[in-house]
DNA sequence: CTTTCGCCCTGAGTGC
DNA sequence: TGCACTCAGGGCGAAA
């Protein structure tokens, strides 16, 4: 499932096709992949139709294009979503939700699809806020060098989450004064995109493995120490899964060009339940934990003494 | 405000 | 061959 990594790589796919294309026509296959769109701020395919694309940019797992009306066609992918560039008579997949036809300076005219298994992804059209303290409101790229109005401002619906470890002004003091507010178990702060963006089930438990942290532990237990560890443990599994373009656990994810972006072998904790640590050898093990799966080195992450 | 919980959603895979 | 069942989990609104 896309997290972090593999948005990036589908943000820096799109990003050279649709920067200056127009919007010439939407087709919709499947309404609930629009269920976040406000109809009452005016029709999906009358707000894009027309339009011109701005950039492509990116904040946690969230993907927007600003639109030179002032708003934004905002995507998140969701479980199973994918965002591919076709040409624009390209056969039409069974689980395509959407294709957008743009018209594009340096590609001529394209299709961007949205594909998505499960319907947990969505496209909506937004408006924008400023983010109020002057930095980008995300990672565009190039793009993102300029003074344009859209490089401070984010679909309303981003506004309140929170910037990814690899943005430049993410405020690492304020985090980890967060994890040691909260009371929480550190990973369910790890997954709240309100505090951290960006990280999914998959790279939340390659981090704690990667800092030896329980994901059980109450975050305001972890300690600063542990806490500065465990967030670069998290910048570090995000670099290594960009450096190879984006992990994805069960091929679900296909970059934008429909490449598979599947390198299981990079991981360490998720999905190796029954297979040995690679640090000390003790058998990695599968358990339940917020209604998903969470997978830990018994010996390497032990749950500090009483909790839970 | 903080935290937790239930809901959404369906193709692929499994077992009988 | 077909059918019932299970599994995956991000984000959000409601509730405690």
């Amino acid at each position: 499932m896309p997290e972090l990594p593999e948005v990036e790589v589908v943000r820096a796919g799109l990003a050279p096709a649709v920067t200056g294309s127009r919007v010439l026509g939407v087709e919709v296959f499947e309404p609930r992949s629009l269920r976040r769109h406000d109809p009452t701020s005016g029709a999906f395919d009358e707000l894009l139709t027309g339009a011109r694309i701005e950039a492509a940019a990116r904040r946690g797992k969230f993907l927007w294009m600003p639109l030179d009306t002032g708003r934004a066609l905002l995507a998140h992918l969701g479980m199973s979503g994918q965002l591919l560039l076709r040409t624009p008579d390209a056969p039409l997949v069974p689980l395509l939700r959407a294709r957008i036809h743009v018209a594009s300076p340096a590609h001529g005219d394209l299709a961007v699809d949205f594909v998505d298994q499960r319907i947990f992804g969505s496209l909506a059209v937004e408006r924008m806020v400023e983010t109020g303290d002057g930095a980008p409101a995300g990672f565009s790229g190039e793009a993102g060098e300029t003074d344009a109005p859209w490089r401070t401002r984010l679909p309303v619906p981003v506004a309140h989450i929170a910037r990814d470890p690899l943005d430049p002004a993410f405020d690492d003091r304020r985090f980890l004064a967060a994890l040691a507010t909260r009371r929480t178990g550190v990973k369910r702060a790890l997954l709240d995109q309100n505090l951290v963006s960006g990280i999914g089930n998959i790279y939340a438990d390659e981090a704690l493995w990667a800092a030896r942290v329980h994901y059980d532990e109450p975050s305001n237990a972890v300690g600063p120490r542990r806490s500065r560890r465990l967030l670069a443990a998290v910048r570090e599994v995000f670099e290594r899964a960009l450096a190879e373009g984006g992990t994805s656990f069960d091929a679900q994810y296909v970059n934008v060009n429909g490449a598979s972006g599947y390198f299981a072998h990079s991981l360490n904790a998720y999905g190796q339940q029954g297979r040995p640590c690679p640090r000390c050898g003790t058998l990695i093990v599968r358990e339940q934990f917020m209604n998903r799966s969470s997978h830990r080195c018994p010996r390497c992450q032990r749950r500090p003494r009483a909790s839970g």
